[in-house]
DNA sequence: GGGAAGATGTTTACACTGTCCACAATCGCA
DNA sequence: TGCGATTGTGGACAGTGTAAACATCTTCCC
């Protein structure tokens, strides 16, 4: 990447795109402090304030970095769900889904520690969690994804429906401390095996509690 | 504070522990990022460089800072346990005692959203959860006043020993999941209220599921 | 007591950051 | 063809962390 004269013209193409690329992989590789936008822009082959066409400040550009990286969140969601075993009994089937989204969550978030900072590096709130800017691939946010899991839970009548409402927090809150706690909180340093350990107890103690 | 020339003599005293001090206050307006050396030191009436004597760079104050700050979630967490009720029914009380640890917790996040994010703001290990820096008044740190309260459930019977072992990650994750996401996660927003339910029924889910 | 050695603060300097302002090149459309 | 709007550039500035050399205070030993 940046190769130095490799814009042709003097207008980039989709420079916004390009820095918020960019920004992914500084954020990947060192979180959200290391999204500095000169930075970004220098990969980009550009000049430092050509970043201000397209976003108001270097939070504004954290922030579309942020978004790409919750829907990457997704992505990984999606595909623990489809390598999810598909049981015969509606009830377990339901239950292995909400299993396989908190999975999904927390090894994304050992899988791309950077990225799942920046994900939560900015502040947010719930009515932004159905935004398209935070979906992945398959069109859906990790706030959607945990919330279908839920309804489908209702539906094999495992979760009662008087239990049913915000119950994404009480289940998104279990797996995103285990995974801030995990990956640079004070659970780093536990092996694998005792983290997939954890994992599978939280993932108990929701299923059990919730 | 930051008196300018306030210093009678060439020494200051306990530089360190006034840079401590005022990153704390700093901390608590800002979180982690408005704890800025140069600004510290400014308000300590000292040069800047007077902060390298006793810190190795900004990340050594900030992990001081961050310790005091688990500090002060350790006191807020024993004055929780502190108001508990005090059941007659020994597993009652046990339970009560965890119910208090994690309220306590989470009620620190929401009082105090600067000093909560702070103190993790700084990757850390297990191995110095017991470290006397991270220590309340009361001489325990959070990991211990948890690991303390669990104790006291297996010896009123209420958790099986089996189930011990590592315990300590789960119910921390639930609670530290909900306070990362209700001060500047997507959970912001929510009316006291609605934490106030989370909260409750976050708990309920760990008594039942541990 | 008198100095030397060490600890603690100060000054100067540098590279790097985010962001403002004025200017330039290019595109799209009348 | 020309002209306005978009997008990018260059230069400047304040603020940050931190290194190196220097100054002052304390302590402690002869």
């Amino acid at each position: 990447m940046a190769i130095p004269g490799a814009r042709a013209s003097y207008r980039h193409g989709d420079l916004r795109d390009a820095l918020v690329q960019v920004g992914l992989e500084l954020a990947r590789a060192g979180g959200p402090d290391a999204v500095v936008l000169r930075q970004a822009t220098r990969e980009a082959g550009v000049s430092p304030n050509a970043a201000y066409r397209h976003f108001a400040d270097r939070n504004a550009l954290l922030q579309a970095v942020s978004d790409a990286a919750l829907g990457l969140a997704a992505d990984r969601m999606e595909a623990e769900i489809a390598a999810a075993p598909v049981a015969d009994d509606p009830a377990t089937r339901a239950r292995e889904r909400l299993r396989a989204v908190g999975a999904g969550y927390i090894h994304f978030a050992r899988e791309e520690p950077g990225l799942f900072r920046t994900a939560f590096s900015v502040p947010d709130n719930l009515q932004n969690q159905a935004s398209a800017t935070k979906a992945g691939r398959g069109g859906q946010t990790p706030f959607e994804l945990v919330g279908a899991a839920l309804d489908a839970l209702v539906a094999a009548d495992v979760l009662p429906r008087s239990r049913r409402q915000n119950a994404e927090f009480l289940a998104w809150s279990a797996v995103h401390g285990l995974g801030m706690l995990v990956i640079d909180g004070p659970l780093r340093g536990l092996t694998d095996q005792m983290v997939d350990d954890a994992t599978a107890r939280l993932l108990d103690m929701v299923d059990r509690g919730l």
